[in-house]
This record gives structure tokens, sequence and C-alpha cells, in this order.
DNA sequence: CAAATAGTTTAGCCTTGGCTAACAATTATT
DNA sequence: AATAATTGTTAGCCAAGGCTAAACTATTTG
């Protein structure tokens, strides 16, 4: 294993400008964060369509397939797929050629991730970040925002947006 | 296609706290939104390693596919197996048993993709996120950050941190 | 310099998440 | 009520990105 953590003697030569970027951070820490990314990714897309089908819930009465694969930008087959996955996840109830149901744990994931998502969409708009750009990052950021950062991204909320 | 952009009138039954969640955007936008995520996430991992690369060879002289498998906490035959793509990619060059080397676009990529990832990692430490945290959370949200949110995160690096 | 160790590649498997095409059920229209 | 239109499901395809095991190459060391 040739990963020991010394920086190589000519390693300043490569370097282009001014940012120089920052040392390597320690093997185990660097896998961890690969990790995560990883975990957060697999998770990512149970996530987005559970929150979907809640906020459809919530915003139109009901969540169906069409508009699932309509919202999504994706075909019915897909969803379809992906539905029958979600059932054996315990987190929607569905028959067949019905609209569909959150489970309990379903709603709580639906809820958590929809805090999420808004707390990330108004910190970048606290920001200053333009609103349809804030919403298409806030979609691909909301499931890497850790715990800490959100809540410090909520004080920021509060601080700026208020008043 | 049922999607029309009516609430439900029922919708207001559901809503469960203080916080009540953004209105459903547009079915277009929200359809763009979905699918800049889902091409984002094309391109990460891709991405990912061809900055791992231009780190490695910045701080250490050179890359070897053991150093990344290791760094990413994935096999050798994955690394191997992606480094053909990148190869077919036009991002890396490799010769059997020897170590990588970026392409000219591979290095545009890896220089890129750092200057996104050192901005979103100051950006997080500067807003008062721990390091670990901000490391991990970097890494997952660099991709999914927009130029424009960049810019304003650079803009908030320069006033808070200096000084 | 031969053998052991470390690093790399290949083969073959699996799961996810897309797709299209064909078919089935439901809902709407006449 | 029969037919048309919409919606949902199934089957079967594909590529990506993991894995293990086995084979091969390079390097180190006795």
């Amino acid at each position: 294993m040739s990963d020991n953590d010394q920086s190589h003697p000519n390693a300043a030569a490569s370097m282009s400008n001014s940012n120089c970027g920052d040392a390597l951070p320690p093997v185990g820490q660097h896998t961890r964060q690969y990790e995560t990314v990883r975990n957060a990714h697999e998770t990512e897309l149970i996530e987005d369509y559970v929150e979907l089908i809640g906020d459809l819930i919530r915003h139109r009465g009901e969540a169906r397939a069409a508009d699932i694969a309509n919202r999504m930008g994706v075909s019915q087959a897909t969803v379809s797929k992906m539905i029958r996955r979600l059932n054996e996840l315990g987190l929607v109830t569905s028959r067949p050629y019905r609209s569909l149901f959150l489970t309990e744990e379903g709603q709580k994931m639906a809820e958590i991730s929809r805090k999420r998502h808004d707390i990330v969409l108004h910190f970048l708009r606290a920001l200053g970040v333009n609103d349809t750009t804030a919403r298409i990052d806030a979609e691909g950021m909301e499931h890497h925002v850790s715990d800490e950062t959100l809540t410090i991204m909520q004080g920021f909320i509060d601080q700026h947006a208020k008043r």
C-alpha cells in the first residue's frame, strides 16, 4: 500500500495557480467522504420519489403514477417499477391502477425531505440566488447537506430573510 | 394528462405544520430540475475520479490505481474498469500497469472541479460549518452547485473569511 | 536471480434505473 | 353500453458501477 501521508517533493512543481487547493485529507477521512456520497446516492432517488408523492398528495389531493412520470420527466414504466420498490421498502401502499398513499414511514421520510428541501431552497434565496436557479440547485444539493449544515442554514435564514 | 395546475381544494387539510412548503413548480420547470440532477449524476463520478487523479498527481507526484481505490474506498477492479472508461472519454492516458496521466481535457476538468470544490468547502467553513462536516458536505454538494451560486459563494467567502 | 509481495487487469456476476413495446385496466365520450 | 382515450403494468433490453476470484505484471527482498 503506497499511500503513506508524505507529499511528493515535486508536488509544488505542478501547482498551477494562486488557489493551491487544500492538502489531501487523511485516507480514512477521505474514504468516509466518498462513502457518504455513495450512500446518499442510493437513497436520493427514493427520497425524491417519496417527497414528490407527498407534495402531490398535499397540493393536489392524490398522487398518480402519470403525474410522477410527468414531473420527473421519466417514462411511466420507470415509475411503475420504482413504485414496486417503494412498496417493498414499506414506504408506499398501492393497489393496481389506483393512486398512491404513503405509509407512516413514507410520510416521515417525505416530511423530513420536504423540510430539508425547504431549508436549502430558502437558504439559497436568502443568499441572493435567483429563484429558478435556487430550485435547481436545491433539488441536487438537498441530499448532501448534513444536519449540522442544515441548522446553520436555518440560522442564516432567520437572520437574513426576516427583516 | 391530469396535471393541470390547479391546487386540489382539500390540499390544506393535510398541511401538517408551520412551514407549509412552497407550491409545486410548473411541470416544465419541475421536469428540468430533475433532469439537471440526473445529468449531474452521470458526470459526478467521472468528475470525482478526474479530480482525485489530479489531486494525487499534484500532491504526490503520481496517481496509481491502488491509491485511487484506497481513497475512494472501492475495489481495485472497480477502479480499473473506471479508468478504461476515462480513457475512452479521452480524460486520462494510461499504459497497462503504469501510473495515470490526465489529458489536456482531463486537466481542464480536474481544474474546474477542484476550484468548485474549494469554493464550496471554503464557503461552508466561512458559514461556520465544522471542517470535517464541511469536507463531507462539499464532496456531495459540489456537483450540484450552479455557476451562479458559486459566484455568490465566492463573494460570501471574500466578505467573511477575509478579516 | 528467484521467490514473495504488491499492484493491475480480466472475467463474470449483481442491482439500479433508465428505455420501448405490447398488453391490461380504468375512465371518459358519444 | 360500446368505443376511444388515458393510465398502469409487464417483459425484455441496456449501461453504469459495485463486487469477488483468478490471472498476470512489476517490484522488492532474501
